[in-house]
DNA sequence: CGCATTATTGGAAACACTTCAAAATAAATA
DNA sequence: TATTTATTTTGAAGTGTTTCCAATAATGCG
């Protein structure tokens, strides 16, 4: 009578706990903002009176993290945030001012990152690339 | 009477404090590796026998990094480390074995980005760009 | 140069995050 | 199902980094 989350946890060769049934639970409930700070998913598990301490949340975390379950992300300034991993990869524009995070993907730099690593004899594992600015709404505030 | 680091100081809009004027002096005395944490900036002068605390070492590096004297880098798994900004914009390869860091410079992906941005409707005011890999050295060593 | 003003320093406390050792729990086995 | 074994959870202690506040030092002005 395995429910989904039961399914994904086995299938990423975690054992399947009650922590890590709530979390991946609440990582998939988002739509708005997926962007998820440990304290903030930590808040929410408070709210729901569940009984998970803050180390455990941060080590679910790093596990779903390398079992390719979510990916961590270091907003110039902010705390850590986690993203469920199910739109495949992409890159992230964040606005400095409100903090607003936009998604995109980019065949032409993907490429050509892998060009960069071969000329300098690297086998490319992993990259990040972020960008930051002022989003359409930030930049327009001066009138 | 000033010397070279005071008026770097100066320039930058910072107050000429013993401690700036060390920090700096340190940073631009590396030529080898110039990617360096607090903490091994703090070693650094402990051996040198200059009594600086270690929040003021971070302190200096954050102003001076507001000040664009240096950059910031939150290279995956490791701490923060701080590069003085001489040699202009680049960007970083990291080996996820060994920790050597290259630089590279590409105009392609420098201009794509600002692309994407505007796409976006973005303002762009900075970026973070690391690829991780396996370098020359660490990739080999299976036979 | 000496004082007033304002920024900087340093150590301690706070914060975000990770690791530790012991108790609890899940999966494997009988 | 009961027992064993390996993994997970927990709160506390430990890192790396930032912030706070009182003491100190740098610049501007007379």
């Amino acid at each position: 009578m395995g429910n989904q989350e039961n399914y994904e946890l086995k299938n990423a060769g975690l054992k399947v706990t009650a922590p890590r049934i709530k979390i991946l639970q609440i990582l998939e409930k988002q739509v708005h903002d997926r962007h998820f700070s440990a304290e903030k998913l930590y808040k929410i598990l408070l709210q729901e009176n569940e009984d998970i301490g803050l180390a455990t949340v941060y080590r679910v975390l790093t596990q779903f993290e390398a079992a390719g379950l979510v990916t961590r992300h270091h907003f110039e300034g902010g705390n850590s945030v986690f993203e469920l991993d199910n739109g495949g990869h992409h890159d992230h524009l964040v606005c400095v001012k409100c903090g607003k995070v936009d998604e995109f993907k980019d065949e032409l730099i993907e490429n050509r990152q892998r060009e960069i690593a071969d000329n300098l004899g690297y086998e490319l594992t992993d990259h990040n690339f972020y960008l930051y600015g002022f989003c359409g709404a930030c930049r327009k505030p001066k009138a």
